[in-house]
DNA sequence: GACCGCCTCCCCCGCGCGGGTGATCTGTCG
DNA sequence: CGACAGATCACCCGCGCGGGGGAGGCGGTC
C-alpha cells in the first residue's frame, strides 16, 4: 500500500485527488495539509511514500516545504503539482528535489500512475517536464519553461557529455577553455535537476534527446 | 576522403580488403603491414584516418601495436578484426584501446560502415561485440567472449550504476560494503572496454541492456 | 544608458571515482 | 585434492568532477 500525503491551499484540489487516488486500491491518502509548512510538520510525523505538493502556496510555498521535506532522512517521493507548464518555479523545485512533475489538468490515471512511479522507483525519474526541457532546446518563447530550457551551447555540451567525453575533451572538441564547459556543464545539472554527469546522461537517453540507434 | 592502413599477416586478407574498402569512393587504402611493428611505424608515418588491425600476428600481435599506436598523439581509430567471436584477445583489445571490432565473416558493407563509423565518431563506438557482452550475462557457455562475459553480479551492479546511483547507494541498495561496489565497478569498465562510469552508461543504453522507456 | 542573458574564463575546495594490489572465503570443475 | 573463478572487503594514490564564488565581454531589450 503506497501512502500519500497531499499539498494544497485549495479545498476542491485536494478532494479531486484524494477520490482519484483512493479509487486505486493500493494508494491511500493518509494526510492532506493546506500550506507548506503544516505540510513538513506532516510528513515528518506521518511518513507517507509520496507527496504530492502544489507549487503555489500561502507562507511557505512548495519548493521551500520540498526543500524542507527532501532533508530529511528517508524522505518521500515529492512530485510537484503546477498548474501552468510555463511555471517559474519548475526549475527552482528541481533542484529543490522534487522528484516528479504533474499539471494540474493531468489525467486521473497520470496521477495515479505517477505516484507510482516514483514510489517504486528508487531509481531516478525523469519526467515529462525535464523532455520539454533538454528537447525545445532554444525553442522560442510561446510559452515553455522559459528559465529552464538549455542554452544550444549547453545543449551541445550535453551531446558531448552524452558521447562520453570528459570536461577535457568536450573542450578540444569545441575550442573552449575546460574552465568554460566546466560552467557549461555545472549549469546543465542544475536545469535538469540532476546531480552528476551520469544523471545528465540518463536523462538525455530517458528524454530522447539523444537515442539508442 | 578517409585513409585507411590495413594490418594482417595474411596476403589474401589484405587484398581482400583493400578490394571492398576501396569500392567505395570515400574511402583510400593508403598502406598495408604485416606484422605490428611494421603496423605501428607505418601508421606513425602515414598518419591515416583509420587502421583495420588483425589481432593474431606473429612477433607483435594486434594488442599490443593498437596500445603503441592509440598512445600516439592524434592517434588513429582502430578496429581490430578477429577470427572467431570467443576470441580471447578481445577483452585485451578493449582495454589496449581499440574503437571497433569486426568478424572476418562479415560482409562487404559491414566493413565499408565500420570505417565510416570509427571515422565520423570522435564520440564513442560501441561495437556489437559489446552488445553481446553486456546482454548475453551469464549466460552458459556456448562459444561466446567467455572471459568478458558479465557475472550476474556485475550485471546487476551495472543496472543500478546505470540508473545514476553513486557507488555508495549502490552498495546500500544492495547490501555491500563500498569497496565490493567499487571492485565489481572496475570490472564493468574493463570488461567493457570503457573508462568511466559515464561511458559504461552509454554502452548500457546503447547495446540495449538497459532501454529509455 | 541601464539591464540582462549568454558565453567565456578564473580560483579554491572537497569528494567521489578509478587504478593497482592483495587478501579471504566460497563453490565448482577436473 | 588442487586449481580456478567469483564475490567480498581493504588500503593507497592521483585526478577529474562539481559547488561556490567572481569577472569581463557582447548582444539584445526596455
Amino acid at each position: 500500500m503506497i501512502t500519500v500525503v497531499l499539498v494544497d491551499d485549495e479545498p476542491l484540489v485536494r478532494s479531486g485527488l484524494r477520490a482519484i487516488l483512493e479509487s486505486s486500491s493500493d494508494i491511500t491518502v493518509v494526510g492532506v495539509a493546506d500550506d507548506g509548512a503544516a505540510a513538513h510538520a506532516l510528513v515528518r510525523s506521518l511518513r507517507p511514500d509520496v507527496v504530492l505538493m502544489d507549487v503555489r502556496m500561502p507562507r511557505v510555498d512548495g519548493i521551500a516545504a520540498t526543500r524542507l521535506i527532501v532533508e530529511l532522512d528517508r524522505p518521500p517521493a515529492v512530485v510537484v503539482v503546477t498548474t501552468f507548464e510555463n511555471d517559474d518555479y519548475v526549475y527552482d523545485a528541481l533542484r529543490a528535489g522534487a522528484r516528479g512533475f504533474l499539471l494540474k489538468r493531468a489525467s486521473a490515471q497520470d496521477f495515479v500512475n505517477a505516484v507510482r512511479t516514483v514510489h517504486e522507483g528508487d531509481s531516478l525519474l525523469f519526467p515529462g517536464a525535464i523532455r520539454s526541457l533538454v528537447t525545445a532546446v532554444g525553442a522560442p518563447g510561446g510559452g515553455g519553461l522559459a528559465d529552464a530550457r538549455l542554452t544550444s551551447r549547453e545543449a551541445e555540451v550535453l551531446r558531448l557529455l552524452a558521447s562520453g567525453l570528459s570536461n577535457a575533451e568536450i573542450a578540444e572538441e569545441i575550442h573552449l577553455g575546460v574552465e568554460t564547459v566546466r560552467t557549461h556543464v555545472g549549469n546543465i545539472l542544475a536545469k535538469l535537476g540532476v546531480r552528476d554527469r551520469v544523471q545528465a546522461v540518463i536523462a538525455a537517453y530517458e528524454s530522447g534527446f539523444v537515442s539508442s540507434r
